[in-house]
DNA sequence: CGTTCATATGAATCGCTGTTCATATATTAG
DNA sequence: CTAATATATGAACAGCGATTCATATGAACG
């Protein structure tokens, strides 16, 4: 007969957030987990940006920074400004920086030599 | 003729991190933009828990959740200890709590009505 | 040793997603 | 209005990755 453990999946049951917010948690992530949208946030933390201007520090298309900078809005990540032809794109706020800079240090950590 | 950006380009430049470390990065969030694993992840904040558990809790198949498992391994998220035939899984360390406790904070920001 | 329970693993499949290409929209200049 | 620049968008394609299925490993027990 297989063990038991409903003990502990009581509990856990319990505290489980419903099944929506946890995939919309991972579908946050998800953005967090390309490279190219990294970067693109990364870029932004320094100074607002038009468009052609990150597809030319990142060396890719126009098109394909475009298609990425649509799903970083979608998620409310960031937001965009318009300046004639141009339009700049900017953080939308400060979690970006503080959800990137936690990655960091567990990457940092995770590094490091075992003392 | 194009517009010019050089000046914003070259500052940016500067202070982006290596490529290495942003892929590093981006791998990072990968794993926590899977609704398998973070329900795993979220799991193990409350008490380590045995691989049968945790496909019971999710509802899925035990292989599924080894496979997952191993990938939250890797990437030294969780640890293991035996006991018998049992496994017991268990974050490594407290990343994983502050990293989803930002994402958490977004969302909510994220979803509350402009004031 | 052979059986049973718990977990791990490898191959195969199938859906998702990031990029490309072509094209559309929008703004400014002439 | 036409041309040029800047960005957006839609369809198509390719590669990755999560699950499934079958099977292997590993431990305890008689």
């Amino acid at each position: 007969m297989p063990h038991d453990h409903e003990a502990i999946l009581q509990k856990v049951r319990q505290d489980l957030p419903t099944d929506e917010l946890l995939c919309d948690l991972a579908d946050l992530f998800k953005i967090f987990g390309d490279t190219t949208r990294i970067k693109i946030l990364y870029a932004l933390l320094e100074s607002e940006m038009c468009v052609c201007a990150i597809a030319d520090l990142l060396g890719m298309t126009q098109s394909a920074i475009s298609h990425q900078l649509r799903i970083l809005k979608d998620a409310d990540l960031v937001g965009k400004r318009r300046e004639g032809k141009t339009i700049y794109y900017h953080l939308s706020d400060e979690h970006v920086r503080t959800i990137v800079a936690q990655g960091f240090e567990h990457l940092i950590e995770e590094q490091m030599p075992n003392p």
